[in-house]
DNA sequence: GTTCCTCCCGAACGAACGTTCGGACGGATG
DNA sequence: CATCCGTCCGAACGTTCGTTCGGGAGGAAC
C-alpha cells in the first residue's frame, strides 16, 4: 500500500509549485490545503509542520541533483570536460525543474535546527563536488573560491530570468554558460570550431 | 528643519538592515519599532505602509547604483574597459552596501502596483546600461542576453557567500569577476601581465 | 488665548496565521 | 461482534500581524 507515500509526494509536489510561485513565507497552509485538495488538518497527518514540507523539498532536491551530477560525470575523464559536464547537468536539471530549484535557491535561509543542518550537509556535498572539479583544471590567475561561487551565481541566477517556454533551449543555455565560464565573453584565441561542433547544435 | 527627513532616513536605514538580515516578510513592524526607537504608530507618520518602506529602499538604491555606474563610466572610452568599469563599480558598491543590495536582490518580487512598476523601471534603466555596454564589445559566439543575465548572476550571487570582513578585498573580487567574465576560468592566450598590472594590485 | 499644524504614541481592531483537538469513517484483526 | 489503527476533517485555539483610532504635547500664527 504505497498510496500513502503517493499522497505525501503529491503534497510535496503541490507545495513545491506554490512555494516557488509565491514564496515560502507568503504561502499559507490554507493555500496548500486548497491546492492539494486535502483538508487543512489532513495535511498534518503527513507532515509535522510547514517547515518540514520545505525541508522535504530541499532535502530531496539536493540529493537528486547531486546523484544526477555524479552520474553525469561517470566515464568522463578529461578535467575540462568534467567541469563542462557538471555545468551542463546542473543547468539542464535546473531548467527542467525550475520550481524545485527556485525553492532551493530562494528559500535557503528559512530552516532551523536539525533540518537546516541536514540540508546544509547535502548542499555542502554538492558544492564540494564542483570544488574538486575546479581544482583539477589549470586556472592560472583566478581565485578558485571566487570562481566556484561565481559559477554557481551564473547558474542559479537563472531562476530570476529564464523562461522555459521561451526560445532559449536548455542545452544551448548550458553550452553558452559553460563557454562563458571557461573561455569568457570576449572571443578567445581558442578555436571556436571545437565549441560549435558540440552535439545537438 | 530637515530633522524630519533625517528621521525618515534613519528609519529606512534601520529597515534596510533588518530586512537584509531577516527578510522582508519575516520582519514585523514591531521589529522595526523596537530597532528604530520609534513607536509602532509613530512609524506610520513617516511611511504609509511596510511596503512603502521596501519601496523606498529599492527605489533609492537603484537610483544610487545607476548614477554611480554612469559616473564610473565617465571618461572611459574603450568598450572593453567600459565593461570592466561597470563590473568594478557594481561589485565595489555591492560589497560596500551589502544589506541594501541583498534587499534589492532577494526581495525583488514583493512589491505590487505603482511601486512595483517604478522600481521595475529603475531596474530596467540599470540593466539596459549593461546591455548597451555588452553590445559594443566583440562577442563572437555567445548570446548577449545570456551573457548579460549571467554576468548579473555572477555579481549578485555574492550576497549569499561574500563576507566583507573576510580576506577577499572588494577590488580584488571585482577584478577576478571581470577577468572571469571577459576571459574565462581557463588560462587564456591573452597576456596575463596586462591584467596583473592593474592599479591597486 | 485660541487655533492650527507637525510629531508622536498607547491601545485597540479585524484578519490571518500555524497548529491542535476530538472525533468520524472504513477496513483489517481477534 | 468488538477492537484497533491508519486516514482524514470541521472547528476551534492562541498568537501575531499590519494598520488605525483618538488624542496629547509643543511650538507657531494671529
Amino acid at each position: 500500500m504505497t498510496s500513502s507515500d503517493d499522497r505525501l509526494q503529491h503534497l510535496v509536489g503541490t507545495a513545491t509549485a506554490i512555494f516557488a510561485e509565491r514564496g515560502f513565507r507568503a504561502t499559507s497552509m490554507r493555500d496548500l490545503s486548497r491546492a492539494s485538495g486535502m483538508s487543512l488538518a489532513g495535511i498534518y497527518h503527513y507532515v509535522r509542520s510547514k517547515h518540514e514540507l520545505l525541508f522535504l523539498i530541499q532535502d530531496q532536491c539536493f540529493t537528486e541533483v547531486h546523484a544526477g551530477a555524479v552520474a553525469a560525470l561517470e566515464g568522463v575523464t578529461d578535467p575540462e570536460e568534467r567541469v563542462r559536464a557538471f555545468i551542463r547537468h546542473h543547468l539542464v536539471f535546473f531548467t527542467g525543474h525550475m520550481d524545485k530549484m527556485k525553492v532551493l535557491s530562494h528559500e535557503d535561509d528559512e530552516l532551523e535546527g536539525t533540518m537546516r543542518q541536514q540540508v546544509r550537509e547535502r548542499k555542502r556535498a554538492y558544492v564540494d563536488l564542483l570544488w574538486s572539479l575546479l581544482h583539477q583544471v589549470d586556472h592560472r590567475p583566478v581565485n578558485p573560491v571566487v570562481a566556484g561561487y561565481t559559477l554557481f551565481g551564473m547558474m542559479n541566477w537563472i531562476y530570476t530570468w529564464y523562461n522555459p517556454a521561451g526560445t532559449i533551449r536548455p542545452e544551448q543555455l548550458a553550452d553558452d554558460v559553460a563557454r562563458l565560464f571557461l573561455y569568457g565573453y570576449l572571443p578567445s584565441t581558442r578555436p571556436a570550431v571545437e565549441l560549435a561542433a558540440s552535439p545537438g547544435g
